[in-house]
DNA sequence: AGATGTGAACACTTTCACAGCC
DNA sequence: GGCTGTGAAAGTGTTCACATCT
């Protein structure tokens, strides 16, 4: 019995695929940009241009969603702003608690894309009493010990966690002991959650580390013709764009620049080689 | 011309998958974790466990690098960490500027992790001229001014920028024009850059409605899931929790404060009211 | 004409399950 | 016996291309 994981349920229910809902803020984000400007409607084509993807991907995105556009038009501004919002579930208001206030917390609680969407800082804790009463981003910042009657007394389902890496899971235990459900980790460590409750991490040195990856393969290549300057394609996840084929002349610039060229997020393995300092 | 964007070379060729190099970094740490405990092997379950991933795809991944496991017995630690860190491309040495130093930018100076494994700061950038000279993390903030010249002189093809949105996207052209290649985005925008520059972001808005989202699926849940405490999956991608199914009662710790309930407004047609800044 | 919505093809990722080596 | 390495299967995600509707 303990054994079987065979099956899952899929993931079929009729669930928006992650991908989409991992896109959704973007569209999102350039939505509202369009809707201060007082833009009416938005091609697939616009849209996709503003959030970085490409037209294909927004429209199937889309349909997952319903049918909200117009054909021969396009999409109304206001009316998907709502829709994508509501989707997000950021109609509702979502009190946040962040523990740790040094200076990634504090960072945080002065981001203000922060409140401005559903999301509205509850409260700001931190373990040194030293810290305690201290206002950051207009918050007095409290002490961990309060920490579950916070998440109670405020219902907060949602935290943050920008401790050192040693204490995060600790504080991880009393967050999901308290109710927490939802918690973003910006602690350099694997959190151990029971089931139910999500993660997501954001973790700069992971990010440096896969640049870096990427740098050290364009070091190996040749600086092709430079293609001028085309729209990002945003991520450098994606595929993006034809690459080099073999070519092995090695123009490689004495300096350091030179390097755009072909080939970019795609993996397109090369030699490797090593590349000065 | 530059229409053509018909056929791609495939991803095939020898690189690693995207989402194994994504990967990397976490065994990484935990394989330094094992390290600094002067653990001399682990098997691809155990490292798993401490990674956060399964162990099947632990071992895919390292196949992509070659077989350096021994069978019946598992990885050498120290091997491994070497050999990743070696593809990585952090056994050289890569200089990063940051650039805008507000509270987030101090943050990640001050970050340590960072300067730990082959990134070096190599300086500080700031727009306001009364940071010029003062130190933070121990290296004197520099006025944009001289942004040119210190990625020039440093060698720097890695850049990170934690601006404000609206001054990114100037100050990704400089740090491109200037020879960088590779960018780490805090700014809450979509950067344009050229071919052969990639961009990775990090945005935390996204990332807690992404929570938003999932959130509220739950709201309109049993409240089964409490199956027992299992190792974290990490990121909450995954169905994970389908709960569907018939899901026992037994809900583990109570406070449960189910926050919101789900669907809110009405489906259809409802004023879409605009989103604030 | 112009743009959405979507089935179908293709590409990438994860998981399974077991052969092969220690 | 134990554990790696890997084909094959299954699952997800992306792109194409065109039917469909305004």
């Amino acid at each position: 019995m303990a054994t079987g994981r065979n099956h899952r349920p899929a993931t079929r229910s009729r669930g928006i695929p992650e991908a989409t809902v991992a896109r959704l803020p973007l569209y999102l984000r350039a939505l509202t940009a369009l809707s201060e400007r007082s833009v009416p409607t938005v091609s697939s084509e616009e849209l996709a241009a503003a959030a970085g993807v490409n037209s294909a991907k927004l429209r199937k995105d889309f349909s997952y969603l319903g049918s909200y556009g117009t054909r021969g038009v396009g999409y109304d501004v206001e009316y998907l702003v709502y829709q994508i919002s509501r989707e997000l579930g950021l109609t509702q208001d979502w009190p946040v608690v962040i523990v740790g206030i040094g200076n990634l917390g504090a960072a945080l609680a002065n981001y203000g894309g922060f409140a401005s969407r559903g999301f509205r800082v509850a409260a700001l804790i931190d373990a040194d009493p030293a810290m305690a009463g201290k206002p950051v981003a207009g918050i007095a910042v409290q002490h961990t010990d309060e920490l579950e009657k916070i998440i109670e007394e405020n219902g907060v389902s949602i935290g943050v966690i920008a401790t050192p890496a040693g204490a995060a899971q600790q504080v991880c235990d009393r967050l999901v002991a308290a109710g927490v459900t939802s918690i973003l980790n910006f602690a350099p460590t694997v959190l151990s959650v029971p089931e139910g409750v999500d993660v997501r991490k954001v973790d700069l040195s992971i990010e440096l580390q896969i640049l870096a990856f990427h740098e050290q393969r364009k070091a190996g290549e040749e600086p092709a013709a430079a293609a001028g300057p085309v729209a990002g394609s945003g991520a450098a996840a994606g595929s993006g764009a034809a690459a080099v084929e073999a070519a092995a002349g090695a123009a490689r610039a004495g300096a350091r620049k030179a390097s755009a060229s072909a080939a970019s997020g795609g993996p397109e393995g090369d030699v490797p080689a090593v590349m000065p300092a």
